[in-house]
DNA sequence: TCTGGGGTCCTAGGACCC
DNA sequence: TCTGGGGTCCTAGGACCC
């Protein structure tokens, strides 16, 4: 048995935390250079507020209905989320985050009434975090999807089910509980665009082909679907009719890629801007590679313009420099750069950039051979300098400490920040509150 | 003026080999 | 004038998720 517990609209939920007076007001959060919204309130919702709708075309709402548009501030969501897990795993030794809000808690073994202890674990949530979450429960991880989806809407909107269900399954949402007649009921109320692994493109598909509800979805031919789609999709139409297809994946597994990428607070021009975003991100991504215990074998770039502006003339080439594998912010720095100058062509208004690490290994599986470069002699850091890793270790050390920056590749952004222009590709984020639970200066005071 | 930043997995097709 | 078939590996691209 599956349970999937997440965060009604997390990152507005947080917010509301610690500035209750944003309670019942239309709120959004917005995306890196406050360009998109990435949450809303339910209130927010009610107003037609899109998923990813650009902020300028509904940032009117905030006079004619008074909505309110803070910055990401993921730093203090990344806290409150690992703070939601922990809690969480007091209900079962098996837990496994799936994203920032939410999270499979694996139920076998687990005796006593499972709707009761999910219960249970909500109002803990609420109480400890001040955070309202919702819970499916249902024995694949797909129906557990659907049993949570079911739930958050007979919370959110009761008239859309019968009454007497909304009531009982509002919060949380037990599909052993229900009948067969009941289930189906529901799934013929639910979209099948609501699906989890059903996405626009196979929705219309389906839409096309007469497939309309979910329980259109579990009555259609399995291998027809197999034929038209995925191996994937297939998966996904077993799992609603409850054959499970996926299992509990303890240990959540090293990353296989990471990728560091933003969009310019303004568009770069100049092959100046463009090297000291890339050699930022590399950075960046060096640091994750190594809190893996990574090493990449090959380091992609990517530069682009802007296609949404779509009368100026476009470029998006991307260049991948195979390496020897490293975790050095060092060396895959340079290879970034070097590849950023590679592409770079005048004449273009450049709207974003990516550095992806690919190729990715554990470093203990290489034994010293990444570390001490033993193929590298003719290389002159190879003989040079303190021990590597030593190095790298104790830089993240220091940016652990005082904050992400405080020690940086020589040729990094901040390194010139004296340099007119030298921050114009850097991000705006003109709204975020402050990061109240892990950084000191930043902790909420109360006042007698 | 202004359009997110991460990830996963699968498939198709080309290169290459025998 | 003639031009196989099957296997593997790699990459790019497309679907999905939040």
């Amino acid at each position: 048995m599956f349970a999937l517990v997440d965060v009604n609209n997390m990152y507005c939920s947080v917010e509301r935390v610690f500035n209750p007076r944003l309670d019942g007001r239309p709120l959004v959060v917005l995306s890196s250079n406050d360009g998109a919204c990435i949450a809303r309130s339910n209130e927010a919702k009610e107003l037609g507020v899109q998923m990813a709708q650009p902020w300028f075309q509904v940032r009117h709402l905030q006079k004619s209905h008074g909505l309110v548009a803070l910055s990401a501030n993921f730093e203090l969501y990344s806290d409150m989320s690992a703070r939601m897990m922990a809690i969480a795993s007091r209900y079962s030794p098996n837990v496994v985050p799936y994203s920032i809000d939410e999270a499979f808690i694996d139920f076998s073994g687990i005796p006593g009434d499972l709707t009761a202890t999910s219960r249970h674990l909500r109002a803990t949530v609420l109480q400890e975090l001040g955070l309202p979450t919702s819970v499916g429960l249902a024995p694949t991880k797909t129906l557990a999807k659907l049993a949570n989806h079911i739930a958050k809407t007979c919370d959110r909107k009761p008239g859309h089910y019968p009454t007497e269900q909304s009531r009982r399954l509002a919060q949380v949402c037990n599909t052993a509980e229900l009948s067969a007649a009941e289930l189906e009921t529901l799934m013929a109320a639910t979209d099948v665009g609501d699906v989890w692994g059903v996405g626009r493109k196979i929705a219309a598909q389906l839409n096309a082909g007469g497939v309309r509800s979910v329980l259109d979805l579990v009555s259609a031919d399995v291998a027809t679907l197999r034929r038209q789609f995925s191996v994937v999709f297939e998966k996904t139409v077993l799992e609603l009719r409850g054959t499970p297809c996926m299992g509990v994946e303890e240990a959540p597994a090293a990353k296989q890629q990471i990728l560091v990428s933003r969009s310019f607070g303004k568009a770069v021009t100049h092959l100046d801007g463009i090297v000291e975003a890339v050699s930022e991100f590399a950075s960046r991504a060096s640091e994750k590679l190594r809190l893996q215990g990574s090493v990449a074998g090959a380091i992609q770039v990517f530069i682009r313009t802007s296609p949404f502006r779509e009368n100026e003339r476009q470029y998006s080439p991307s260049v991948t420099v195979p390496v020897r594998p490293t975790a050095d912010s060092r060396k895959i720095v340079s290879a970034a750069c070097e590849a950023a100058r590679s592409m770079f062509r005048p004449g273009f208004n450049y709207a974003k950039a990516g550095v992806m690490l690919v190729d990715l290994q554990q470093a203990e599986s290489l034994g010293d051979q990444s570390e001490l470069d033993l193929f590298g002699s003719g290389e002159p850091e190879a003989s040079e300098g303190p021990d590597r890793s030593a190095l790298m270790q104790a830089m993240d050390t220091l940016n652990r400490r005082f904050g992400r920056g405080a020690v940086r590749i020589g040729s990094t952004t901040a390194a010139k920040a004296n340099d007119a222009g030298a921050t114009s590709w850097a991000v705006r984020q003109d709204r975020r509150t402050p990061r109240y639970t892990t950084r000191w200066n930043e902790m909420p005071v109360v006042r007698g």
